[in-house]
RNA sequence: GGUUCCGUAGCUCAGCUGGAUAGAGCAACGCCCUUCUAAGGCGUGGGUCGAGCGUUCGAAUCGCUCCGGAAUCACCA
């Protein structure tokens, strides 16, 4: 049992003792002391004063008196207001720092054969253009969900739904067929995403000035849009994938095999991946058919043209198409079979979808569709929805050629973290690959951490020249803590020091006393960070738990001469900070380097 | 117009199941390298928590009404 439920017990004992009355648990709060008071723990007093009758001051000195009396983990206490401080006892700390050690992975529920399981879907791409900005959040938030999640005990399958069919990819293909000569990955030595999306712009380039030329013959321009030449072969050439066509199908297969393998780099330099890859070209057919099951179980309705519709004005929604009038599917029906076939696939008890918040309204309606044609898990899906990256400048478009490339991005950061490092002198011990990985882990830390660093309902500011910044409340700041600290471990190695088991009768400072409550807060934020699917939490826990570090580190003296025990437990106070850097870090995807 | 989300220091963000004097970092200014990594530490200045009303012993936090911003409301994905 923790200390704060045994306080709790205690105020409940105190309450009941003292003044007859019974309390609820939610009446009971018992918070961190804030530093500038004395005590460890504080109690609310407030709520109990009215069943007193007595000032809040005489409550609290009551209670705290009783406290003393009955309990052997409060050593001292003092009332201010309100609020009843308590101070822990430093045998309590220090029994808990043992634990700590003792625990290879602490704070972490392992998952168990018959865990729930849940499925988490993040990335989905479509095939027509390399990874962006956006895609990064996308990415960092799904992996670091899945972690927290795994870390809380669930069973959790990583999944990418990829938009590989469609207009956008048609596109592409004709301008590579039409203006291309030919050039692979390969030939031109791009990565073959980037080739892709070279054509999908090429496309809409040829494609405006065609509409430009329309317009100047006196079209209108809505139909100069319909009527441009290249809108019409895009379109034919959708037609002819859907009808099977070998030719088509053969280009469409090698220029999605281009794609992959350039964004198979991508989400490995990132650090993602995925256990279970969907194309939407498999499931489109497989919606069509559950919607068709669904039109004849009465759940849809089909109008006169032969569209079907789903009516959800019961639900305060609007209707939504579900097949157009040709038979064809849309955005929602691959939606559709997609969930059909991870059904099928595995016993998912909680479905989480990765997409950003434009698309708010329609998981609100996927929800009510799924739950209709009865899939258990429908109803509950988590649509986890995080909000835009901004720039400075305004919005990313990527027709407007706004757009931050994912790898331009990642080889900018890893570049600046060399320089910086350089110039600083730093790592010029080491060997060219060393320093280079050293590069790599902060460049990519800084990204991820600024990323992660912020709720992610909320759109955020991304300035790419002030993201790379290594002070304050960032990636590298945490990881040069954690790199110092190894240091320490090393030197304390060779004095012969390892982290063990402590004395529980060393005398402790505040400063020392609150790193072990920081350190002991740790499975907590875990289990918070996972019921609110928050990785934010972790990346604030750890800076919280870093500049506490700090403060201490540079406040002691951990190697020079002192008693042997003192010594001793702060090396493994620093082990355990370490250890728990590390944990948290993971859970965010990022790496901390062994020295920097 | 309907729905949803956001609005906290000059900037980027924490804090939100109601609790003490609203916290960090950046930027500005001033200290600190004979002490284990100065990519660091300490300090100073900087706030009508978008506005108002309400509930409460107590509101940045909960409710209502406004104001400002974003997203969405397609036979696009």
């Amino acid at each position: 049992m923790n200390i704060e439920s045994v306080l709790a017990n205690g105020v409940k004992a105190a309450v009941e003792e003292l003044y007859g009355a019974t309390v609820s648990d939610g009446q009971i709060q018992i918070q961190k002391t804030k530093k500038e008071f004395e005590g460890n723990l504080t109690v609310v007093i407030f709520p109990f004063v009215k069943m007193a009758r007595k000032s809040p001051e005489e409550v609290g000195k009551e209670i705290g008196n009783y406290l003393m009396g009955h309990s052997d983990c409060v050593s001292n206490f003092n009332v201010i207001k309100g609020f009843l401080n308590l101070t822990i006892p430093e045998s309590f700390w220090l029994k808990r720092l043992n634990d700590i050690e003792q625990q290879a992975d602490y704070g972490k529920t392992a998952s168990k054969e018959d865990s729930p399981l849940m499925m988490v879907e993040y990335s989905s791409p479509n095939t027509n253009k390399p990874l962006h900005l956006g895609h990064i959040r996308n990415n960092l938030l799904g992996y670091s969900i899945s972690e927290i999640q795994k870390a809380n005990g669930w069973k959790v399958v990583k999944t990418n739904i990829v938009n590989d069919r469609g207009i956008h990819i048609c596109k592409s293909m004709l301008a590579w067929k039409l203006f291309g000569n030919g050039e692979t990955p390969a030939s031109s030595g791009k990565k073959g995403d980037h080739l892709v999306g070279d054509y999908y712009v090429k496309f809409d380039q040829e494609y405006k000035k065609q509409i430009a030329e329309l317009v100047a013959g006196g079209m209108d321009e809505e139909t100069a849009k319909r009527e441009a030449p290249l809108m019409k072969e895009a379109q034919q050439m959708l037609l002819k994938w859907e009808q099977g066509d070998e030719e088509v199908r053969a280009l469409w297969k090698q220029m999605n095999e281009w794609v992959y393998a350039g964004f198979d780099e991508t989400y490995k330099k990132l650090g993602v991946d995925f256990d279970k890859i969907y194309y939407e070209s498999d499931t489109y057919l497989v919606g069509k058919a559950k919607v068709e099951e669904g039109l004849a179980k009465g759940c849809f309705y089909r109008r006169e043209d032969g569209s079907v519709w789903a009516d959800l004005t019961k639900d305060g929604l609007d209707e939504k198409l579900l097949l157009r009038s040709d038979g064809t599917s849309v955005y929602m029906t691959q939606d559709i079979g997609t969930a059909k076939l991870r059904f099928d696939d595995y016993p998912i008890d909680k479905m989480v979808y990765v997409v950003g918040n434009e698309q708010n309204y329609h998981f609100q309606v996927l929800s009510i569709l799924l739950d209709r044609l009865g899939f258990k898990w429908g109803k509950e899906l988590v649509h986890f929805s995080y909000g835009m990256v901004e720039l400075p400048e305004g919005k990313m478009k990527s027709r407007e050629g706004t757009v931050v490339d994912a790898d331009d991005l990642m080889a900018d950061m890893i570049q600046t973290a060399k320089e910086t490092s350089e110039e600083l002198g730093k790592l010029e011990e080491c060997t060219a690959e060393e320093a280079a990985n050293v590069a790599r882990i902060v460049g990519l830390g800084a990204l991820k951490y600024f990323i992660l660093k912020v709720d992610p309902r909320k759109n955020m500011l991304f300035n790419p020249k002030e993201s790379i910044d290594f002070n304050g409340n960032t990636g590298p700041f945490i990881q040069y803590t954690y790199a110092r600290i190894r240091s320490v471990l090393r030197k304390a190695a060779a004095q012969g020091i390892q982290p063990t088991t402590v004395n529980e009768s060393i005398e402790l400072s505040e400063k020392e006393s609150y790193l072990i409550q920081l350190l002991c807060d740790y499975p907590a934020i875990i289990k918070e960070a996972g019921e609110e699917f928050s990785p934010a939490v972790i990346a604030n826990y750890v800076y919280d738990l870093v500049k506490e570090y700090n403060q201490f580190y540079h406040d002691y003296t951990i190697l020079g001469e002192e008693n042997a025990d003192k010594k001793q437990f702060r090396i493994t106070l620093s082990a355990n900070v370490a250890k728990v850097i590390k944990s948290g870090m993971a859970l965010l995807g990022i790496e901390v380097p062994k020295r920097m």
